[in-house]
DNA sequence: CAGAATCCGTGAGGATACTG
DNA sequence: CAGTATCCTCACGGATTCTG
C-alpha cells in the first residue's frame, strides 16, 4: 500500500529515478508524499537541535530551555510534543515534588541522531568559508 | 578571533563541553554564535532539499522547479540566492537565446551533501515507523 | 527561459501571565 | 518544575503580473 496519498503531479513523478536505482515507494521530492512531511520535520531548526543535544543524555525541560538558547518555551514544548508524536522522544514523568520531567531518544530517535551529529559538526567547522564567501558576494554587489 | 560575536547569555556558555572536548570556538547551541545561522540555512526545508537534489548533477532553474514538486520559483529563486552567497552553489548563465542558467553545487556544498543525502534516505526509509507511531499517540489522546 | 516586483494572507513563534 | 492559555505581530511564502 504505497500509492495513495495525494499529490497533483504524483502521476507523472512517482516512479522518479532517484540516482540509479528506482525508488518508487517514498519521495521526500513530493509534495504529498509523507516522506516530504517527515522530511519537513527534519528541516526544522528547533528539532534539529533538541534531536541533536539528547545524543548525548537524557535532559529535563528547563535544562533543555536552558542549553538550546534561544529557544522559547512555547517553541520548545511544541516541538517535543512532535516528536514525541513521532515516536523520536520519550518522555518520562517522576511523580516527585514538584514533578520531573524528563526527555530522551527513543530508538528511532537514536539512529536520527546519528545523522544530526555530522550536520552540527559541519556547521562548525566550514562556518568561517561561509562567512568569507557572504562577504565576497556581499561586495560584489555592492561596488 | 572567535569571540565578539554577541550573545546575552554567551558568557555563561561559551566554553560548554561538547561531548568530552570543549568546543570553545563555535556552538550551534549558542544563539548569537555564527555556526547556528549557518545551522538555521541548513534546517530549512527548501535548501536541504535542493542541496539534495544538486548532488546529483547540475539543474537548471525550470528544472529545479519542477522536480522539487511545491516550491514557489519565489522561494526556488530566493533560496538559490542564499545558497550562492553561502558559497554552496554555483550561478553559471550562458548566453543562448533564451538565457540558460545552471546551478550546480561548489566543492563546499558537496562536502554538505553528502551528509543530506543520509537524510533523505532515513525520512524515506522510516516514515512508516513514525506514521505508526503518530496514529498510537493520537489514539491516546482521543480515547 | 529565468527571473524581479508587488500584493497579500496566515500561521509560526515571541512575550506575558497563569496553573498543578 | 513543567508546562498551558492568550494575545499579537511580522515575516515567510503563495499567487499573480511583468520583463530581458
Amino acid at each position: 500500500m504505497v500509492t495513495g496519498y495525494s499529490s497533483d503531479t504524483m502521476d507523472t513523478k512517482s516512479e522518479r529515478a532517484y540516482g540509479k536505482e528506482v525508488v518508487a515507494q517514498y519521495n521526500v521530492y513530493l509534495k504529498g508524499c509523507p516522506a516530504r512531511l517527515v522530511f519537513d520535520r527534519l528541516a526544522d531548526k528547533w528539532s534539529l537541535l533538541i534531536v541533536g543535544i539528547l545524543r548525548r543524555e537524557p535532559r529535563r525541560f528547563n535544562q533543555l530551555r536552558r542549553e538550546i538558547d534561544g529557544i522559547s518555551q512555547k517553541a520548545l514544548s511544541q516541538t517535543l510534543q512532535k516528536l514525541e508524536r513521532d515516536g523520536l522522544v520519550n518522555r518520562n514523568a517522576f511523580p516527585t515534588v514538584p514533578v520531573t520531567v524528563e526527555y530522551s531518544l527513543t530508538d528511532l530517535g537514536k539512529t536520527l541522531s546519528e545523522l544530526i551529529e555530522p550536520l552540527v559538526s559541519w556547521a562548525e567547522n566550514h562556518i568561517e568559508q561561509v562567512l568569507r564567501s557572504q562577504h565576497r558576494y556581499d561586495e560584489q554587489r555592492t561596488e
